[in-house]
DNA sequence: CCAAAAGTGTTGAGATTACACCCATGA
DNA sequence: TCATGGGTGTAATCTCAACACTTTTGG
């Protein structure tokens, strides 16, 4: 678990989980304060993304899949690999040397990073939260995230553009949402992201024309109004489309 | 040149330059064949992306046009990252560790590298093929390129999936394409690279309506039929409806 | 009965497709 | 004069955006 013999020390992998729970967009990140320790000063508030060194045996979405888990515990997520980070420069900030040089035995080893985002439904996970998630994992509105360590604001940025961009491409779903879920609910998730709001009916419309959202018996319950049909996505459907070359343009 | 003390041994770029002559579309490919030498067969045959390590010293974009340029000669390229690709077999072949044993530092070392593609003109470049290019490099037509060295059939056929996605995204010009050219070869580089047929008349209508390009007075000579008009990219217009987060969907 | 989100159609504007002929040039 | 690609318009269809009211439920 902490440092074997295999990790690459030149070649890591970092993690932009978002999640989302029908009302914001939010993203996971690790706090990973060092305590005080044999005469070392304690390095506090160390927030990163999910990420650690990869090792020799494994490709570079395996390393995503085991770094996401050992760090927050998620597993067998969707991860979408979207760019390279390898400025020189990624960890001359005097907190971030000083951290590698608390975990990693080549501190001063020059790191490329593999960055992956994904997305999930928060709802899902919140009422397990304490045994799926270690306690030093935090949701922040993409709003509010502080200062993190590395050039990781940098890559929140470049996953959530690829987010925007992959969102107009296709319809994020298989891998990427619940398995049912109500057109009010998509239609948020589509408006928090894309950060425009959309009409209701021309909304529909749309989704509902690519024929890929199967209508479910199930309604809503316990809501204080009307309550929404719940659909799920047509994956054969999907996967037919894509193969034809199709692009959804939403 | 050769080994410097700064190559890092784990990580590498790969460029995957296609070239358009207005007839078909091409990738350049690097004959690194190593003649007999000191007792060691000859690799022969060994055809190859541009690629190489990276140095401690420089970041991912400068080491792709570093590379590029020591291999080919192709200076100052507007290249863009796609992928990494790290599989730890990627160099199992023995013909590709057998190479890597006369090239490398560490042959034995567990390369990922980061993947660059880019598209010019080769119309521009051919006439001083002698002086631009090494030897060593070929224009191969993407419909018959052999079996590549390590992972770069794979690398070549993501790189085309990238450019396919960029073009119906993005004018590819500023950075993809020569200063001026006529409305004929610009519809004769979407169809090649999107592999189907356009009406002219609508292609006109469509990418005209863009108010992107800008006619030159300038017109064509020597070619036995009404001569074309020349363009070039309004790139002041360009930028401003990027900057709008307007997507061209062509 | 009130609040809250679900659900539903129409119209006008603009974009997209399909389609055929004349023009300017070099050979 | 012929072969070659350049250049042009229109009609039918489709897609997109804008817009307001009724329904069902829980509290």
């Amino acid at each position: 678990m902490s440092s074997t013999p295999q990790l690459n020390p030149n070649v890591s992998v970092d993690c932009v989980i978002f999640g989302f729970d029908f009302d914001e967009l939010r993203v996971l990140l690790v706090d990973r304060s060092i305590p005080e320790r044999a005469g070392q000063e304690a390095i506090r508030e160390h927030l990163l993304l999910p990420g650690d060194l990869i090792r020799d045996d494994e490709n570079l979405d395996q390393a995503a899949q085991r770094v996401l888990h050992e760090l927050t515990g998620l597993k067998d997520i969707y991860l979408e690999q979207f760019r390279a980070f390898g400025a020189p420069d990624r960890a001359s900030q005097p907190k971030d040397a000083a951290w590698l040089k608390a975990i990693r035995a080549k501190p001063e080893a020059r790191v490329v990073t593999v960055a992956y985002y994904s997305l999930i439904k928060l709802a899902d996970l919140s009422p397990s939260a304490g045994s799926a998630f270690r306690h030093a994992t935090v949701w922040y509105p993409i709003s509010e995230v502080p200062e993190l360590g590395f050039d990781h604001n940098e890559i929140l940025g470049a996953a959530l553009e690829s987010l925007k961009m992959k969102l107009r491409l296709q319809p994020i779903g298989f891998e990427l949402l619940p398995k049912k879920f109500t057109l009010g609910q998509l239609q948020k998730l589509y408006e928090s992201i894309l950060g425009s709001a959309m009409d209701k009916r021309n909304f529909r419309r749309k989704i509902l024309n690519k024929n890929i959202l199967i209508p479910l018996s199930e309604k809503q319950k316990g809501v204080a109004h009307k309550p929404a049909q719940y659909f799920k996505f047509d994956k054969k459907r999907y996967e037919q489309l894509k193969s034809d070359n199709f692009y959804f343009e939403f």
